[in-house]
DNA sequence: TTGCAATTGAGAATGATTCTCGTTAGGTTC
DNA sequence: GAACCTAACGAGAATCATTCTCAATTGCAA
């Protein structure tokens, strides 16, 4: 068994800093989650789970990661869209944007310095919403990812 | 019987250029939803709307506001939540971003020039995901609407 | 080791959304 | 103005994501 990555660690680490049990089904939840950049749903995670932890059920997939995101350790992304749209969990806690494909559904993390939204957005937030105080920004970049982009250049 | 607003009149045009039938129900439907900046849900019209026409059907409902979408005509506005979150639907067709307040659940529309990235954000996107091609941004004020915030103020 | 409280597992419950299908009725044609 | 074709309607069932229930289990602090 390979030493576990740092985000893994860290993840981990903050789950018992945070006053929560280390159950063996939280410790595997963690470890695929923790190193998945691909937003993956409860869904997907408990599928992959699955084989090596057949007792697992659904609702503690789901019931982990929300835990999680409460504790600050995961994000939530939803993005619009009409049946089988299911929310997707996200280990990078830091400030970031998403950018989301058109085509093939996939989402990316766009780093950003600060959820704080710029001068210029802030002024028209003022005039369109006054007294609004906003707290954060939250972007989300639709169109084409690299291969998508490829395949309907010509379409 | 007052005379329809712009909106109403343009949104029941474009139903019937877009080859739609004009059915009273949608006739109805569209006079209500067309005046109303509240991001109201089918749930919300359909509501409304009952007591007028005790045999619509919330399908129906739902349905003319999809259709509506599909058309171009009305905008669908889905925000991260948990239970209890269905889609908002939204009559402003123009460009333009969302406030949310986290307080009341209060959805305003912030007009925008455009949807298209800034040169700072597509030069941040460039180096994040390259060969992604932008199409739109849309972004999501969270905060405190000027009443939560007056009430939040000394807790 | 003991005991409490958090967690688990399985499935039912809930809510939103979509689909089915027999019936109705726009709207175009003649 | 009548006939026809097809979209739209209404009611409710079906789906899917998400949450809840509750008895059994188990982490972990004392």
């Amino acid at each position: 068994m390979r030493a576990e990555s740092e985000r893994t660690a860290a993840m981990l680490r903050d789950l018992k800093r945070a006053g929560l049990k280390m159950t063996p089904q939280r410790i595997a939840i963690v470890r695929l989650f923790a190193e998945d950049e691909s937003h993956p749903t409860a869904q997907d995670l408990f599928e992959r789970l699955r084989p090596a932890f057949p007792s697992m059920s659904f609702a503690t997939v789901y019931n982990t990661l929300d835990t999680l995101a409460k504790a600050g350790l995961a994000g939530i992304v939803r993005l619009p869209g009409k049946r089988g749209d299911a929310a997707r969990f996200d280990p990078n806690t830091g400030p970031h944007h998403h950018a989301v494909c058109d085509g093939c559904g996939a989402v990316l993390d766009i780093t950003a310095g600060s959820l704080s939204p710029t001068p210029g957005a802030l002024k028209k937030l003022r005039r369109a919403a006054p007294g609004f105080d906003v707290r954060a920004v939250e972007r989300i970049y639709r169109g084409l990812c690299a291969e998508c982009a490829r395949d309907c250049s010509g379409v």
